[in-house]
DNA sequence: GAGCACTGC
């Protein structure tokens, strides 16, 4: 039924892509788009001569449709219908439809920036504004100026899309209706004082009507889920107890104004869902629960990456924590934030895939009228630094050459540049130097490239990459870790820490790990999350294999890095990490507190979960981040005290 | 004495 949808403006779809290159479709969840449109461009020729590209924000969604695609067209993934997102790519000479991730097809562009074996190019979800896709924007704009037969296929599900017109000029649109469930939506009447309560109360209130249906809970972050928990678990204690050895129907409950009888009291499962729960516990949301109301407490993780079956009530806090970088200060900023019109009724959207969904806001109509219409694009809030080195190897110099719907603030540009030149990846004219080629080749961040290829000469490579592999991927451990207060947790976990450094612990762990007989139990017993380590196995596969194939020449780079001799092998490593990332560096405040960093001299402090003791802080660190957050934080920290550099070497 | 949203190469 929902493939009708799609199906009936095929002919206006195929016919507007004769008319110009440049083909904008509107079409809202539920409308077959990503699924049906490949079918409609291959048999109407578009696989004749080149491949039909498709990008997704996410790796899963790309798998995911590229399964679903290959069936419909009855052929075997692999085949036909491909895939490559990281470390997964399995197209052949025989691929016509490829679905990737839209950061691989900004790589690809390096190699190949007029996407010559591309006939069309589909940008899937562009209304999520992801950095990558709006960096391929420009990059199409671009190539589509020297290959004006590249068809390029906008697919947005918002209605506001006058900036996509803007900005493609040349461009047909197609709007096609979704199909959704209709959805009830209810504000608050007056501004509540304390967001969790209300939160709390709106769950009891769901609860008290007999309606089934799981609800989901948008709340801004982990803290605010385990306390929104913990009320929501004593409320449902104190309900049993009143109800303990009276019929049900003898006990009558009052949520609020309203009363209801114990014998319509669904028994209700409360289950967190973020990004930093452990996978076996995240998986418990899609486990059907019989006779009992998941309420499902959840991050903007529910939002987009994960869809939740069995969902048909929604509530919205209105909150998320939103992560924006401050050029000036040098820093990131992690702030509560209240959403945007876009995104509330993205939430909203979330009750209404199966039936009739009802969803209550923590927050007035007058508030959601006064919400931005949009969440600001990543591109506008994030460190530009990568993507502005890759343009620049692309041959894009001044970024006024570069076209970009919304363009970062000339800050945000100084900053990469003067980070750019401080790594030599740019010259003083602004040229990419031989040693930014290199760094551009290595998918990594600049700064972690560079430790990569420094490291070669310096003795320590394989340690540095085991280093950049594990600061790659997220943190390792289990906060609130069961087994954390009990003596052999307590003694094994001082093994693997170095207590001068996060970064020769997070060495240290990933060693254990790979020597480990059975790497599952060993993350078991040491509260590391096993998927994380595989991950960064992974990284550290496809950096190795990468570093391997370049050819790199020390007189060419400027390398006149010489560290002096040292008994500890582990010094090379610090001493490298120091020399490579000097810009993340901080000394001690007069006040023995902060610290102050090297270049914006921003008053920070160690972060709790950092291995060194607080009680005899070093004088000078090397970190690798700054997150204000309730103060600014930096994270993961080594103490270079033992060695006397305080300016870099050249 | 008090803690990091979500993606991706």
């Amino acid at each position: 039924m929902e493939e009708l949808l799609i199906s009936i403006v095929q002919d206006e779809i195929v016919h507007k892509l004769k008319l110009s290159n440049t083909l904008l479709i509107i079409a809202s969840t539920g409308s077959g788009k990503s699924t049906l449109l490949p079918g409609i461009l291959v048999s109407n020729g578009y696989t004749d001569n080149g491949i039909v590209g498709i990008s997704q924000p996410r790796r899963v969604a790309a798998i995911s449709l590229a399964k679903r695609v290959s069936s419909l067209l009855n052929c075997k993934i692999g085949g036909f219908v491909g895939v490559s997102v990281r470390f997964h790519n399995n197209t052949t000479a025989q691929t016509r439809v490829l679905f990737a991730t839209d950061g691989i097809l900004v790589r690809e562009a390096l190699i190949d920036p007029i996407f010559s074996r591309f006939s069309v190019i589909i940008v899937d979800e562009a209304h999520e504004r992801s950095l990558r896709s709006d960096v391929l924007f420009g990059l199409l704009v671009i190539a589509q100026r020297r290959r004006p037969e590249l068809k390029v296929v906008i697919m947005s599900a918002t209605l506001e899309y006058e900036n996509f017109v803007k900005f493609f000029k040349d461009v047909q649109l197609v709007k096609v209706e979704g199909r959704q469930h209709p959805i009830e939506i209810h504000h608050i009447r007056s501004e509540c004082e304390d967001y969790l309560e209300a939160a709390v109360f709106a769950t009891l209130m769901i609860n008290s009507r007999s309606e089934p249906g799981d609800i989901l809970v948008f709340l801004p972050g982990q803290e605010e889920i385990e306390s929104f928990c913990g009320i929501l678990n004593s409320k449902l204690k104190k309900i049993e107890q009143e109800a303990k050895g009276k019929t049900p129907k003898s006990v009558l409950l009052r949520i609020g104004k309203r009363t209801c009888n114990y014998s319509q009291w669904m028994q209700m499962v409360i289950l967190p869902l973020y990004a930093a729960l452990p996978l076996a516990q995240q998986e418990l949301v899609f486990v059907k629960a019989h006779n009992m109301r998941k309420v499902i407490a959840a991050t903007n993780i529910a939002e987009t990456s994960l869809t939740i079956p069995g969902v048909r009530f929604v509530v919205d806090s209105g909150l998320e924590k939103q992560k924006s970088f401050s050029a000036k200060r040098g820093i990131e900023v992690l702030a509560l934030k209240i959403i945007s019109k876009a995104s509330a009724r993205q939430r909203a959207g979330r009750a209404g895939r199966e039936s009739k969904g009802f969803v209550y806001r923590i927050y007035t109509k007058d508030s959601f009228d006064k919400m931005p219409e949009f969440t600001t694009p990543e591109i506008l809030r994030t460190n530009v630094t990568q993507p502005f080195l890759e343009l620049a190897a692309m041959g894009i110099k001044g970024i006024s050459e570069f076209p970009m719907i919304d363009s970062p603030s000339q800050e945000s540009f100084l900053v990469a540049i003067a980070t750019l030149c401080r790594l030599g990846a740019l010259d003083r004219a602004g040229s990419i130097t031989e040693m930014g080629k290199l760094i551009v080749k290595i998918p990594t961040s600049p700064i972690y490239a560079k430790l990569l290829i420094i490291s070669r000469h310096l003795n320590c490579f394989d340690e540095i990459l085991t280093m950049v592999s594990m600061l790659s991927v997220d943190v390792p451990w289990i906060t609130n870790f069961s087994g954390s207060s009990n003596k052999g947790f307590k003694n094994a976990k001082m093994r693997i820490s170095n207590t001068s450094s996060d970064h020769l612990t997070l060495i240290n762990l990933y060693n254990l790990y790979k020597k480990s007989k059975n790497p599952e139990s060993f993350c078991a017993a040491f509260g590391i999350k096993h998927n994380v380590m595989k991950y960064a196995e992974q990284i550290r596969i496809q950096l190795e294999s990468i570093v391997d194939t370049l050819s790199i020449d020390a007189t060419k780079i400027n390398m006149k890095l010489q560290p002096p001799e040292f008994e500890d092998p582990n010094d090379y490593v610090l001493w490298t990490l120091a020399q490579g990332s000097w810009i993340k560096t901080a000394i001690l405040d007069p006040d023995k507190l902060h610290y102050r960093t090297i270049l914006e001299k921003q008053k920070v402090k160690i972060h709790l979960s950092s291995v060194i003791n607080r009680t005899k802080l070093p004088n000078y660190i090397v970190y690798d981040e700054c997150v204000s957050t309730s103060t600014t934080y930096v994270r993961i920290v080594s103490s270079l005290d033992k060695f006397d550099i305080r300016k870099p070497e050249k």
